[in-house]
DNA sequence: CAATTATTCAATTAAATAGTTGAATAGATA
DNA sequence: TATCTATTCAACTATTTAATTGAATAATTG
């Protein structure tokens, strides 16, 4: 019988389909990891820490749920997320948790006050200092992304493909590296990898849709 | 020890008491019913046909991660969102689903079927009746949303009072009733409410948001 | 103050889930 | 063809979870 109970039954299992996959940290690491780019079972296993047989089972789930696509390229298996959106709504996530609890700003402290050094940088201080001509701005989220948007004057390099670009890179310059915003770490590896090669650079944790609206601001004072 | 690597997992930790909040199908329709207003154990337990004390367990986990609070009011608990940003991560979580299943899609238009004659209105039909001054326009969704956005032309009369301020409205025009988009229903009880007291009504499942996007394409192509 | 009402608590059961282990596939290489 | 490598499968264990039941609270009403 398909009365209105049910139709609701139906459609909220849906949607918890998703939901269900969101509710192992395991697989949010996964799923956060493959919003940088396309990675295979081993790559993930490496990076996460876990078994390849349980990130196997893990990406299993994913699929199910149409978080993820994977294609077989010779003996491997390259996973990546099914769609745009998907890293969009993981960012979402980030922050709605943020909001509901204050440890989650303070694990986020803590981590980076691990990464030695890890100089942040302002949207005004940058804003001041790009219009000087004395930074280099670096979007290293996927070349997909940048192409979508990205913050004017900014250069894309992906956070995969810093290290052999390296050279491509003025040294006399500052470079300030972002990518999706507070809870994105690519930047921060940008950081690690360009000061390690001699480079000045800090950390700019706000996203292009933040940079957005704090020109939107400024120029609404403006008037 | 505090290593990377067990900051790494407390932080996904976080993120997924969210994620576990959102892998119930039931949790899910309590959270999308909160989200049209403050309901007391009860009333919920009435609208999701589970028991008390079932609703009030999933209240608790709801509780617990933050995404609900509540109120003692003499012998009731009211239960509400905990913020409005729950509300918009609820709708992108819906249209993620949407995206990612077909199915879902397809119960939602056998629910739509299920409502007799719920006709709907496309933006550009509203558009052009609302300029020809022949539509009353119709925002059902709680005040506190309306206030902070509403399509330019609607009144305000949300959900929960619409029963009572029928009279307020002029029975000589069709009425186009709306709310948080697709899968938000409140729009549909209005409309079953309006046709039921001799109002014609039509239901336009666009958002907001939708609106603003389609203006700035129609204005787009006018340049 | 006894009865009623709304909610929560505590204990139980059945089902779902995460992670481990070792074997099975399937493609690549030698 | 034999071997190696990346991945998946299948079986199992330990946990967690959802829902039910009946009792316990706590505010309200007569």
């Amino acid at each position: 019988m398909l009365n209105e109970r049910n139709l609701k039954n139906l459609l909220y299992q849906e949607f918890a389909r998703i939901g269900k996959s969101l509710s192992s940290p395991k697989r949010l690491e996964i799923l956060d990891i493959l919003s940088q780019g396309p990675k295979s079972v081993e790559a993930l296993s490496k990076a996460t820490t876990m078994s390849v047989a349980n990130v196997s089972q893990h990406l299993q789930t994913l699929t199910n749920s149409r978080l993820v696509t994977f294609q077989k390229k010779g003996n491997y298996v390259i996973y990546e997320l099914a769609d745009v959106a998907i890293s969009n709504f993981l960012t979402s996530l980030h922050n709605l948790s943020e909001k509901q609890f204050v440890q989650v700003q303070q694990i986020k402290e803590e981590f980076l006050n691990a990464h030695l050094g890890m100089d942040g940088i302002t949207l005004s201080e940058l804003k001041e200092r790009l219009e000087k001509g004395e930074v280099v701005l670096l979007d290293v989220r996927p070349k997909e992304e940048y192409e979508k948007a990205h913050i004017p004057g900014a250069i894309s390099i992906p956070i995969e493909e810093l290290r052999e670009k390296l050279s491509s890179l003025p040294t006399n310059y500052d470079v300030v590296a972002y990518c999706r915003g507070q809870y994105c770490l690519m930047s921060v590896e940008a950081v690690e990898i360009l000061k390690n090669n001699g480079i000045n650079a800090h950390r700019l944790e706000n996203s292009v849709q933040d940079w957005h609206q704090f020109q939107d601001k400024s120029t609404g004072e403006l008037k």
